[in-house]
Parts: structure tokens; sequence; C-alpha cells
DNA sequence: GCTCAGAGGATATGATCAAATCCCGCGCTG
DNA sequence: CAGCGCGGGATTTGATCATATCCTCTGAGC
């Protein structure tokens, strides 16, 4: 029943694609397998979500196909497929873009985040057992190592494994797959702030996350995180 | 800055394609001009929200080539973008599926709705202007005598459409873009429901919703708006 | 300032390849 | 002798590519 789980639509955990070298296809590779379609999504997806995109940058299928050396097709599926997540930009004249947030879009992602976050930690609470937290708490170790080295791309992936592993402890597939996607959209803005301010002073309500999941405290647990997603809205809106 | 609005990503307001006759492909017809992967999203989109798939129903590439006499391209790329927001479902051996929603999954979608639609009521209450009122009267109208006709299918496309406009009148494209993707997702039980249990005893807070909107009472839109959805979920619910 | 040609890039097609399923007949077992 | 499981080919269906067509934007020339 459980499939190969390649391409879990809008939900599910999406790992990244284990950076193959090049010039392979899907030869006689080891844990390959994957469509090609689904290996361009996903490195797309990666570079979308640590900010390797800048905002307002074009996005070209012909470059695409050059650079990954992929056919025209998979290329056009998986960024079809990330425009309708909205983590890529339609421009209307056959143009595709990394979307340019504003103001008015931060506060939108704010308030669905605010509004699905919290609950899923609430109920990542109540679900999660031991490893898991050992596992997060293991994540936000290097998470930390991150912010001292300052290097900003680990901090980016480490922080969202974090908060994707605890998603995936709520066992509420709809509900991660949306709030993947609100990440998706604000990734190249986390970005260039983090570029802009450093990795000095960035928020971390995790600690207060771990101890509510240790002592089962749903309510604190929800707490820390709408703490987190509110400090982390708060720098991007700040930086305009 | 508006540009032509064909594909809007996940949020944006998608119009039916008007039932073109069928033979003819985009070749001289006048409102037209709409690339052919559009069509197709359009109208498998219509299909998946106003009932005309069932829950579980196999979905093929090539079925639909022929079908819809479209190229296996625009198919494609039609069906990627549906599974990206979770209309469709991928069943890991290369299969594509309506999906059947349990318990869970209703359950999450109602916390979701929840958490958004009485959101995008509170903000439409304080932009919409008398004629947007207007226009949602006479939906409701329209709605109101597809009930007495026991006419599902236009209950439910006058349903989505009072909804859609107030979503539109909150000028949050994120937001409303979130919630039409929650609808593409129970559209298809929506519809068994509403065969199983006809549309007499339908729920139909809309008149509350209206009245708040006249007022200016956002809190009572909102609370319109959430024992509307609350009923409707509830309904599917039941019908497990 | 306007028109039109050219270039770059997006869209669409059909062919081709690969994989998974289905179906049928064979041989084995009770 | 009948029923069942299994292997293998036929068929359906998905994935990819190369190519052709069309659209949009740009800039030169009038």
């Amino acid at each position: 029943m459980q499939a190969s789980d390649t391409q879990g639509g809008a939900a599910g955990a999406v790992p990244p694609v284990e950076a193959r070298s090049e010039g392979e296809k899907q030869g006689a590779g080891q844990g390959a397998g994957l469509p090609a379609h689904e290996v361009v999504y996903r490195t797309l997806r990666a570079r979308v979500l640590y900010g390797q995109f800048e905002p307002g940058q074009a996005v070209t299928i012909q470059g695409l196909v050059a650079e990954l050396g992929a056919g025209m097709t998979p290329v056009r599926e998986a960024l079809r497929r990330l425009m309708a997540e909205g983590a890529l930009e339609f421009q209307g004249n056959r143009r595709i873009s990394v979307p340019l947030l504003g103001a008015a879009e931060i506060e939108q992602l704010l308030v669905a985040r605010r509004a699905l976050e919290p609950e899923l930690a609430r109920r990542a609470c109540a679900r999660i057992a031991v490893e898991g937290i050992a596992a997060m708490e293991r994540i936000d170790g290097a998470l930390d190592d991150a912010i001292r080295r300052g290097h900003v791309h680990d901090y980016l992936v480490e922080n969202h494994k974090f908060h994707a592993r605890l998603n995936a402890a709520a066992e509420a597939p709809i509900l991660s797959g949306l709030v993947e996607g609100l990440w998706l959209r604000f990734g190249p803005s986390l970005r260039v702030v983090c570029g802009a301010f450093g990795t000095r002073n960035l928020p971390d309500m995790h600690k207060d996350l771990i101890i509510a999941l240790k002592t089962g405290d749903a309510e604190g647990a929800a707490r820390a995180m709408q703490g987190d997603l509110e400090q982390g809205m708060e720098m991007i809106l700040r930086a305009l």
C-alpha cells in the first residue's frame, strides 16, 4: 500500500535529490530510478527553498534544459508543478519568475502559518516518539552549528529539516503539505534576509519547542511554534 | 501590471472554460487564445470541483488525450498541476486517481478551512462594495433555485461561485488560493454526498453572511462562514 | 513615431522507449 | 480430473525526446 512514494502531490515528504554527478541519465544508478521530471522538480524545489534563486529572478525553460541536461518536457512539468504550488510565478506573457513578495504577501503567509503550524505542533506533541525528539535535537544541534559557522545555506537546510520533521510527526499529510507550500513561497525571501542580517541573531524557539515536546505540553509546543514563525516572518517583513 | 492572468498558479481566479464545441483547435475562435494545457486544466478542474469525477476513479493520460482531443503534453501538464494542488493523486505506480477521502482527511480539511475562510470573510467584509454584495445575492438566488429544482450540479456551481466571489473580495490572493485548493480536494466527495442526500436540506448560512456583509459586521460574517463550512464538512463526514 | 523583420523562447505534436499490468495457458497438486 | 499458482508474452499506459509552429519582444529603418 505504501507504494514507492514518488511524487507525493502537494503533501508528503519530498526528500531532496542526492546530488548525482551529472552526465548519467537514469541508467544504472542505484538509488535513482526516479523519473526525470521528479529529479528536476526536487532540484528546483531545493533551490527555491534554500534561496539559490533570487526573488524576482527570471526562470527560462531552455536555460534549465541546458543547465540540468534534462529534456524539455520534464523541465516543463516540474515548472508547472512549482507554479501550482506558488513557488514560481507565471508572468502572463509566457514568462516564469521567482515571486517577489511584498508586505501584503508576507502578511498573508503569516496568517496562514499562524493558523496551521501551531496546530501541527500540537498534534506532533501528542504523537512523536522519543526517537523523533532525539532526531530533532540532533537537527537542532546541526542548526546551531551552522549559525556559529555563519553558514546561511546549511542553516536554511537544517531549519527546514527541523520543521519538516515536526510536521511529519503530526501525521496530518494534508496540513503539512499546505505548510510546505507556504515555506516554498517565502524561501527565496528568507534567504536574502539571512544574507543581509547574517546568522548571528536568528530566532530560536526550538529549545522551548523541544522541552514542550518532551513534557508532552501541546499548548507550549504550539506557543513556541507561533513565536518562532512570527519572529521569522517579522524579520522578512522588516527587510521589506 | 495585471498581465493576462492566464494560469494563476495556486492563487487567482480561474474562470471555467466556456464549453467550446469540439473539433476546432485554437484556430480562429474569438475569445479563446488560451494555451491547450490551460484549457485542459480548466476542464478537468471543473470536473473535479463539480463532481464529474468519482472519488477513487482512475484517470489516464491517454484516456484524456482521446477524450479531449488534446495532445499528450498539455494533458500531462494539466494533470501535473492538478496533482500539485491535491485535486488528483499519484498512486505511486504511475497511476493517477481522484483522491478517496477518509475521516482523517476530512478532519484536516475542516481544520484548514476553519482557519482560513472565516478570516477571508472578515477581510471581504471590510472591502466589498455594494455591487459585490448585489452580485452575491444574485448568485445566492440562483443557488436557491438550483436547490428547488433539485439540480445538484448547478447547486455546486453556484455555491462555489458564491464563495469564490467572497474570497476574491478579500483581496488576499494567497489565502484564497489556498482555500481554492481545499475546495478542489473535497469537491468529488461533496458531489456524492449531495447525490445521496439530495439538495433539500442543504445548509445555507448565506443569508446570514449577506446580512453581515451589508451591515459591515466582520465578526458576524466570519461566524456565518464558519457555520456554513462546518455544516458542509459535517455532511461529508456523516456520509463517510 | 510607426512598421515590420528577426531572434529568442514557449507551446504542441507525434514518435519512440520503458515499465507495469493483464491475460492466458501450462504444469503441479489434491 | 478439477482447481490453483505461476511464468511469459501481449497490451496498455506513462515518460522522454526531437522537432515544428507560434508568440512576444526588440530594434532597425522609414
